[in-house]
DNA sequence: ATAATATTGTAATATTTTTAACAAACCAAA
DNA sequence: TTTGGTTTGTTAAAAATATTACAATATTAT
């Protein structure tokens, strides 16, 4: 298929999320304009990005809420659930075990890895924690899909190729620095610092 | 000036901590091609959005680590610290606190605000809990330039006019919801759902 | 000094992404 | 059933972003 960009991927998931606040509020129809209204972007993005997918619209009426929510779920691989595994239990870790956002849109963590001793074997919200090197043996069990990466800069590259060698392609990286990988291999980067440097950027301009 | 693209600035702060990386390693010249390597991406890149801000490197030599850095560094505002509140102390809240990499990029966690009751005047990490309605008197004292938002969805949108009444213009924003705002304040979003969903597409895809 | 090698800064080009524009399609009212 | 009002899907244009290519400049070795 056509490479689509990260941009659409990223703005199917926001309207996934505005199609699933309108269904609450009892809407059946809405335009490609309410919509981009409701993210600040424009009506032509809304439809583009939707027609590298298909039709999913009425002219003159707009799109069936539920519908098309549905359709986007397809798109973005939504209608599974996912498992995933959590490496790291500080305190951006145990955050996440409870985030329940994740769990939300079918992403269950359904493992937890560390190094440390003194943590491993411990339970954290009715799941074992078990050492970094048993990574394979549990992520096959578990049917581990993706892996969040929250463990310290210095061991992220390592524990990331540990996973990889156990065949995981996805992972979602906490750890502020970059990591390398083979082609078929995604990381995503959540690095909170760049965020708010952007900011930092921006009052210093204006 | 002219107006910088998001992705220049999103780069020069991962140039930032290559370079900070890099000092640490004790090394004193870097090229535009090691950058760009230590990232993925092109060296081209790296001169380009060098480029917009000056000429910072010797033809035929490259980049002084310690200049280049500290260049960047004033570029992005980071030769000041910055004030940062933090709104909503669930579980995100609570690991941002702890979160290390502020601090050393220079954001001070200085005010903490929630609206549970049972929270309002209670201690954490030596910082008293607040009411979110008295916003404005403790922005105030404390000179607050930043307020991450980690309150429910359902709050968001509120909580940040408060804070925009009392003149704060930059947001980091956890609460996965689209935020309306004036031209001169600027939100930026942290939305690991919508990561954990372009994994779950390249998934799907592949 | 000169030649060989390295690497920047930038102009030109290519690519990607976004926006504008509008025919086609649908609905509702008269 | 026709007219008027909407809104999609898509093509074309515009804008933004990234890459290529190379002259200019610096260093090092001979």
């Amino acid at each position: 298929m056509k490479k689509i960009s990260d941009s659409t991927i990223g703005r199917l998931s926001t309207y996934y999320r505005t199609l699933g606040e309108l269904i609450e509020q009892k809407v059946q129809t809405v335009s490609s304009e309410k919509i981009a209204d409701l993210n600040g972007i424009t009506s032509a993005q809304v439809r583009k990005d939707l027609s590298f997918f298909g039709t999913f619209g009425k002219r003159g009426l707009g799109y069936n809420t539920v519908a098309l929510k549905d359709e986007i779920g397809r798109i973005l691989g939504l209608k599974q659930n996912w498992n995933v595994a959590l490496a790291g239990i500080g305190n951006i870790g145990r955050a996440l075990i409870d985030y329940g956002e994740f769990k939300k849109q079918g992403f269950f963590i359904k493992a937890i890895f560390d190094n440390d001793p003194q943590k491993v074997n411990s339970e954290l919200k009715g799941l074992k924690v078990h050492h970094i090197d048993d990574v394979c043996e549990i992520a096959k069990k578990e049917k581990i899909n993706i892996v969040i990466i929250a463990v310290p800069v210095k061991n992220a590259q390592s524990v990331i190729d540990q996973f990889i060698d156990c065949g995981i392609r996805a992972f979602l990286n906490f750890a502020p620095t970059s990591i390398k990988v083979p082609g078929d291999v995604m990381v995503k980067n959540e690095n909170m610092s760049i965020e708010l440097e952007a900011l930092s950027y921006y009052l210093t301009q204006n």
